[in-house]
DNA sequence: TAGCAGAATATTGTATGATGAATAGCAAAA
DNA sequence: TTTTGCTATTCATCATACAATATTCTGCTA
């Protein structure tokens, strides 16, 4: 049950931190959509890396969509609309720019937005393993002591129903949603906890 | 209103090939789970190309949670749970191995599990010209003279109403969806449309 | 002057080889 | 049996060279 696995980019090797590094410039701003990255030669001398690890880094970005590079032109920060809001490493840079408290609201706005629907499909779809689990994790998060046992309880069991949805893509979307609300947590402790909801199945 | 932007990475160059190369290979299980991809030299010879060239597609699959490389170890195959099914691309690599007919179901039913929520939002966000959008694509879809026609009206309209609810995250979502909704149509021109719904706005 | 062909040029794309770092697996020792 | 140390394999990073590409400039021509 424990394990969901590490979902977002690496930071052990040189190249995932340039990634970083140029993710949270663009995410903050500081490279605007439209602008132009200074060119390789130039940032990789400013980054103290080669240019192996800085291309590396540069098309990791661009297979999220957030730049494009073109010979003779250079790379260009591609329009918001186009970046891929909903990958994880995205996500992650987003929470190390953005305040967080700006951005929990659309999460919980997106939890909210997907969990009826999600427990529908799960009510018709899941396995009689997934249901005790659901269960399991009702349970914990009822009998709960404190906010933080609360909220860990509570991301386990949305991610139990998404799962239990037998969607693949559904319980992705689950889990992504599950791993910038924790991320946040972690920033800030004091937030205000969403109403206890009923359990939608059973 | 057009131009959506291009959301799957390219493949006009040598690393993006090699990338979709790849990435077909993983979804199509040909490596699967687990399993150790050659190592850098073998698989570069393999393919034809030079180790720069296969290392930055490695770089890029990695950065979407398909494998993992390590020295000594080599590249290995992520479980299934951690890859980031939401990206375009992987979205793009699945429906060009796997039976389109089996994934179509998938996506509906994610379009339908936040159709409802997504319309309860942008009824209390929507602008008054993405009002108009929505009225206007809806009208078109009522006008539809064949099935592509409405198909095309059907995905505008769930796109503009996913952009009406003023949460980015939610209209990164609709955009995907609807991607892999029309690169699916774009397979198979014979599938059976889901049943009218109606206008849940105004 | 306007327009077009073609050369110059700046930037990314690709290839190659060398060196460094990490670690699994094995062997030796306690 | 457990620990320690060695070694070989693989990826990581770097440096360099050359190719491909597309803008921009230049100069010719109508």
């Amino acid at each position: 049950m424990a394990d969901r696995g590490k979902r977002t980019y690496s930071r052990r090797s040189l190249h995932g931190k340039v990634a970083h590094m140029l993710g949270t410039r663009i995410m903050s701003g500081e490279y605007a959509p439209g602008a132009l990255l200074p060119n390789e030669e130039t940032l990789s001398i400013e980054l103290g890396v080669s240019r192996t690890a800085l291309r590396e880094a540069i098309k990791v970005l661009a297979s999220k969509g957030l730049i494009e590079s073109r010979p003779k032109i250079g790379t260009r920060v591609r329009p918001q609309r186009v970046w891929n809001l909903l990958d994880p490493d995205i996500l992650a840079w987003s929470l190390a720019t953005r305040p967080v408290l700006e951005f929990i609201p659309k999460l919980l706005e997106l939890r909210e937005m997907v969990e009826p629907g999600a427990a529908a499909l799960a009510a018709r779809n899941h396995t009689p393993e997934q249901a005790d689990a659901l269960t399991a994790a009702f349970n914990a998060m009822d009998a709960a002591p404190d906010l933080d046992a609360w909220n860990t309880a509570d991301v386990r069991f949305h991610q139990t129903m998404m799962a239990a949805t037998g969607n693949d893509l559904i319980a992705s979307l689950g889990a992504l949603i599950d791993l910038a609300l924790s991320t946040s947590f972690d920033f800030t402790t004091k937030h205000i906890p969403a109403p206890r909801r009923g359990l939608p199945l059973h």
